[in-house]
DNA sequence: CCAATTCATTTAACATGTTAAACAATTTAG
DNA sequence: CTAAATTGTTTAACATGTTAAATGAATTGG
């Protein structure tokens, strides 16, 4: 039998991508106990104070149900603050702790390291370009 | 206090353009009771036929211990069937039933047909120097 | 004003991801 | 040839992903 894909397999192309620049990061995240998505979570709070858990989940890319628990386990340890909204009892608003901040502030700088260093080694322009067609890729319509 | 963030978020991005893409992918998959994982397994059994299950591992990009119970499961549905290696009884050895089969030769010409539209709408072009560009990321020695 | 919707989040149930440890089969060193 | 190390897979424990349903609060149509 002829095996039957003449492709790339995209998706695999872009988790083993995304892997490749987890694997830098990642190491200095465990280093401070953080789980890839407490740190997705710590970056949001971090650019934008206190945030509703809707708007957390749709810019840590996490859904709802998923980030109950990791919101849970962040507060349990204490990198974060939840509050009921007084104006919308059904909405929760959180914000980062002064723990939670100090990692974000000391964190990023490894991070923007990192972008600096794939800079250097990938070409500022291709990374440019990168960003330009996984953008494209984006937004497409689905047919 | 200013945003310590001046790039943008390449892992955020390229989970989200992996998302987009197999947002195209994922219903056809439910219709026929398919996790992304499971697609993965019988994606690399239909190009490889008798598989030992650290190959399938690679090839899938799933870890040992998430492929035991994908393959568990898949065992259950009737899709694979696993045996002992023979020749070294500490692998075990995997492939697609009749069943499994089936779905790999209808499942990969609606995928032939996405990338096909995704060419169009995106340019032959542009695919190709996205994954250009995605195996020079793969690639970079971590520093 | 209030019953019916809508909206934001959580709970529930199951699948998968992740790390460490266990286990069994094979290989290697002495 | 055998004790020790190595290899391939699974188990265990916990975190996260995923879908549907439940809960509780706000909004809306009559």
């Amino acid at each position: 039998m002829t095996t039957p894909f003449t492709h790339r397999n995209l998706p695999r192309l872009l988790l083993q991508a995304r892997e490749s620049v987890m694997a830098h990061t990642r190491p200095r995240l465990r280093e401070h106990a953080l789980s890839d998505q407490q740190w997705r979570v710590l970056r949001v709070l971090g650019e934008h104070g206190v945030v509703e858990t809707g708007k957390v989940a749709r810019e840590a890319f996490i859904l709802g149900p998923s980030l109950t628990g990791v919101l849970t386990r962040m507060e349990r340890d204490g990198l974060i603050r939840r509050a009921r909204d007084p104006a919308d009892q059904r909405r929760t608003v959180v914000q980062a702790t002064d723990k939670g901040m100090q990692l974000v502030e000391t964190l990023s700088q490894t991070i923007e390291a990192h972008y600096a260093w794939m800079e250097k080694a990938l070409g500022k322009e291709s990374l440019a370009q990168l960003y330009e067609l996984l953008d494209q890729l984006i937004e497409l319509e689905q047919p």
